[in-house]
DNA sequence: GTTTTATATAGTAAAAACACTATATTCCAG
DNA sequence: CTGGAATATAGTGTTTTTACTATATAAAAC
């Protein structure tokens, strides 16, 4: 039904991989979600979303070295901001997914565990 | 530019970083990728893609563990097919991201490491 | 210069993921 | 029943993640 059969190549794939990877950890989505309407620093992110400091550091220090954000530096504040379309497209597609599975079009059951 | 703004709610957060951490290895993408076309076989997997037969069933119970895949048992066979439209959609992503970033439309650059 | 504010980094213990080897289970064929 | 094919499961050592606490750094404010 969905689908388009584009082959994905074994560097795409590699990046890909690290790309999901990351992105596979709740408190990362919230920050990148919340990174969706514009670049905020760490202090906005580290308030708003209720995670310790240190936390977010972390997680954007994952993300920084995985290309996921960029940062921009002003004074003592650090900026950051999704670093490219393919982390929006992702976010693009959970939502979607997401209203999909809530009006029923779709269902997404894990087995037990 | 992209982004539809759907705010994404705690519980699907909760699936989506299982199924996105899961999705995170190469391994388990390149399966994802050939389950594609319909339900395979975990020998066919094995030697179509050139992976140990146990690292192969392994992959696939972690997928089956988390909602991504589905099977269905014919004798001594066991069949696995992509459980959900979801795994579908991240695929076409994917494949999507890549097109765009080999023809050079987006970028993706991870730093070091 | 000394404090404060904002952020990063170190250190670490516990948990999860990986990769591999060996072995068990189940079903089918003869 | 016996042997083989197809898969799953166990066991294990290694590497990564994760979650926290404590501490360092750097710029700004006084």
């Amino acid at each position: 039904m969905t689908s388009n059969q584009t082959k994905i190549s074994p560097e795409f794939i590699q990046n890909a991989a690290r790309v999901l990877k990351t992105l596979g950890h709740p408190d990362r989505i919230k920050i990148v979600e919340y990174l969706e309407d514009g670049e905020k620093t760490v202090g906005q992110i580290h308030r708003e979303l209720e995670m310790q400091q240190p936390i977010v550091s972390q997680h954007l220090k994952v993300m920084y070295d995985r290309g996921i954000v960029i940062n921009r530096q002003e004074g003592t504040r650090f900026f950051y901001a999704l670093a490219n379309e393919f982390i929006f497209k992702i976010l693009d597609c959970m939502a979607d997914a997401q209203e999909k599975i809530r009006n029923g079009a779709w269902t997404f059951e894990s087995q037990e565990n």
